[in-house]
DNA sequence: TGACCGTATGCGCATATGCGCATATGCTGG
DNA sequence: CCAGCATATGCGCATATGCGCATACGGTCA
């Protein structure tokens, strides 16, 4: 029966990497195409300091693929499941949110929608 | 762009509800049927405490139904966009667990062919 | 009404987590 | 080899989170 426990330890931990809006706003600079840590910084406007430590934990999870050339780092999202989950939840919360107020969707690249058709 | 923020922020949230082992085994027992909090804790072992803290957090985000009857609360899943959310997650796990070694996935309700047909 | 069962919650502690600062490491151009 | 840029990381602090204990609350039955 802890097969079932370990399971699910494994699933949280996974979860947990979506459950935190510095993490979520990295995924979305780069769930679309490939950038380097000074250009997710500057889109993001957070911290080098912190982008990185982001980035080093969700590609110590297999989520991302790392590049280097020359002294850049250029990441990108590998595991499309997180991207799913992502856009699914993205679907569900704003249609909650839009129930007390319009949203422009077309700032989330998480939605559907927006250039890109992956299904 | 502070939108994006916001709904980052949100979704956040609505991933931290399943970024733990615990709450996660608590949805596991109720993600197919209506449960009292008693059955529930008998099912997963956790402490009533425990069980009672999950079940506020998961209705208060909203997720949950609760039902009174006698001196017994009954919880199920509303939300199933959570559920659909766990099999994903568990799918790739246990694909990548069973890389290593075989699961028995029939212990698993979240995970896909295990009597409830959903789609 | 009082004893008992089922459920919820305030409190406190232990631990985990996020994040900035300073600094280290690695690479490049001169 | 040195200066400077790009990225990573050790450290420390502030805060958040999980969880148990004790207890409160509400319902039931005699």
């Amino acid at each position: 029966m802890h097969e079932v426990d370990e399971v699910l330890e494994s699933v949280a931990s996974y979860f947990s990497l979506l459950s935190e809006p510095t993490r979520l706003k990295v995924l979305h600079a780069i769930c679309e195409r490939e950038l380097s840590v000074g250009e997710i910084v500057k889109e993001t406007g957070l911290t080098q300091t912190n982008v990185s430590r982001q980035l080093s934990a969700l590609y110590a999870r297999g989520v991302l693929a790392r590049r280097k050339d020359g002294s850049m780092v250029f990441y990108r999202v590998t595991d499309t499941t997180l991207v799913e989950l992502c856009r699914a939840a993205c679907v569900r919360i704003a249609s909650r949110i839009e129930e007390r107020r319009p949203l422009k969707r077309a700032l989330l690249k998480f939605m559907p929608g927006n250039g890109q058709r992956q299904k």
